[in-house]
DNA sequence: TTGTATGCGTTATCAA
DNA sequence: TTGATAACGCATACAA
């Protein structure tokens, strides 16, 4: 490995020379800067990020963990998340916890032992306190997204997730519909408990009954085994005439089930869901959804996080920032109007 | 932070004690171990990775350079090149290209700051070239995955693209189509050139003309200006019967820009492409796919990759490898049969 | 404007 | 079974 001593050496120069060539720190003649720099393309030489990192005691990388890859809400949550570190010039990394606990501790390692700047985390659940417990014990700032946990306080980008979940209901009973099911996260998610509360909300608003017949709860991630919801819709009796599904992975996943049972969407069953599908918003049948703004997730989670890295070390610590973005309803067409 | 040192203090021990008792290596007491184990878990150790790799000029890091995260053939692999990268006792972390070769510079210049022990790279196109032969001569190993570049040697992973794309175009004439369009990625990216290719000997093998106003060649990234795209829609006259799009990107896109138009998928226009949807893979209207298989192209990958590594100061290199995987022909309803 | 000495946290080597 | 010392590659503080 080419070192700041190799050059130093092939350019007659103390390695503290070449170091202040590399950072633009000091006074350098121009003569000897310019030898030093084409020393430096001769051998090729990168700095190496390891023993910079030692001595200043920060890595410039900062780290995004998200629960699910294959959903587009997180990915264009990451590419916000992107945008902003670059602007600020840091570098990001990514994590998948899959929305796995077990998962998600892996990657705590990772973050603590590679000693990142700071941390962007969509945490899996309100099990992933001891994680949160253990970033913080380490003094690593994190920001978390979308999902709060409690027993932790922190900077947090939320969703209106009840209000989202309200305004969809109320535009199906809006549009004649009665029986209105619900799919949702797992109730270990607080944007799971907060769409549930928002559906219940909405129905008692419109003195429609809560049944907890129509109610299932399963996971937000990806699903590998679908014979319960299967076996949940099929228990419903009556069928619902429209069902709101906690994200967009349920709402896929439920309509190819109705789908094999020959249940068409919109016309036998309505279905709404809350994050829009990126690419895929329209496809049929153009799902009517709560838009979250999955990139201004990213962006302002990053913005709130290198702020809180630029301010460590100031007197006083400030408060803790909490950003709730309002979900968009998007009308599309995946809903039947029985009030005509 | 607590160091080695820390610990040591406080259990009465030399650090070099401490630092067996974390790698298990050498003859240690119970007695001490346990004491050594108790502190660290008081103290909160959490080892400093940079300062290990530092001195074992390793990281354990591995790394997945892809080029479009909203793509699920990508966040597909990526799920692969985890699970294997896992499997070894590696971490994996993420980049995103964007398609950009601005982009992919900084990442690679993140690769060799940080020492990553090897890396993963579906490439930008054949531009790419120079980050390569830059990652070939800081030794970093390296797995292309997807996309060849011509002037480079190294272990590769390949989808069948101009076969999959004869597949697709023999399928179509076989449904009676003879007018077939194709839009396509950059020329400057081995994929599209094969696929260009496959579509060309696909119509040829058929006796039929290749028309060059029925090609159309853009970006497989995500597309931020579609005009260009309608305007080649517009000029074709008469329109093709069906379209043969480059991968899974433009597939969705043209068809929204059909459907903007009034000219629906399959009545209208038939629609087949390169690489599956993910999740999304049965929306309507159920796309007929020349599906790679984007879990395996990252699980292989990562499986040479690490081979590589840990072959590394053997004696004789081993020859360059090469996988070629097949890709599936999923008939959907895309396709409207003409032949009827 | 340039150089020397020192330390960041860890492990390899050799000695005890 | 344990410990002292040096080294990994770099930047800070201070000296020249």
């Amino acid at each position: 490995m080419v070192t700041i001593y190799d050059i130093a050496a092939k350019a007659n120069v103390s390695a503290m020379t070449v170091s202040r060539v590399i950072n633009n720190t000091g006074k350098i003649s121009e003569k000897t800067r310019a030898k030093v720099r084409r020393v430096m393309e001769e051998l090729n030489y990168v700095p190496n990020q390891t023993a910079r990192s030692l001595v200043l005691q920060q890595t410039k990388l900062l780290f995004l963990l998200i629960t699910d890859i294959m959903n587009p809400f997180y990915t264009t949550l990451a590419r916000g998340a992107e945008d902003a570190a670059k602007k600020s010039g840091y570098r990001l990394l990514f994590g998948n916890s899959d929305e796995s606990l077990e998962k998600e501790a892996d990657y705590v390692t990772t973050i603590l032992t590679a000693r990142v700047d700071g941390v962007l985390v969509a945490p899996a659940g309100d099990p992933s306190l001891p994680h949160l417990e253990s970033l913080r014990r380490h003094h690593v700032p994190f920001v978390l997204l979308d999902r709060e946990v409690p027993g932790i306080e922190c900077d947090i980008v939320l969703g209106d997730s009840k209000d989202g979940a309200r305004r969809l209901v109320e535009y199906l009973i809006e549009r004649g519909h009665r029986r209105i099911a619900m799919v949702n996260g797992s109730s270990s998610i607080s944007s799971a408990r907060l769409r549930l509360q928002g559906y219940q909300e909405g129905l008692k608003l419109n003195d429609l009954p809560c049944d907890e017949r129509y109610v299932y709860e399963t996971s937000f991630g990806p699903l590998k085994d679908l014979t319960e919801m299967e076996q949940w819709i099929e228990r419903m009796d009556p069928l619902p005439t429209a069902i709101v599904a906690g994200n967009n992975v349920l709402a896929i996943e439920a309509m190819k089930l109705l789908r094999d049972r020959g249940i068409g969407v919109p016309d036998d069953m309505s279905i709404v869901c809350f994050d829009d599908l990126g690419p895929y918003s329209e496809s049929e049948p153009f799902l009517t959804v709560a838009a979250q703004q999955a990139y201004q997730f990213g962006y302002m989670g990053m913005q709130m996080l290198i702020e809180r890295i630029d301010e460590r070390g100031a007197a006083a610590a400030l408060p803790w920032k909490k950003i709730v973005l309002p979900a968009d309803l998007i009308i599309r067409r995946s809903v039947k109007d029985l009030a005509q």
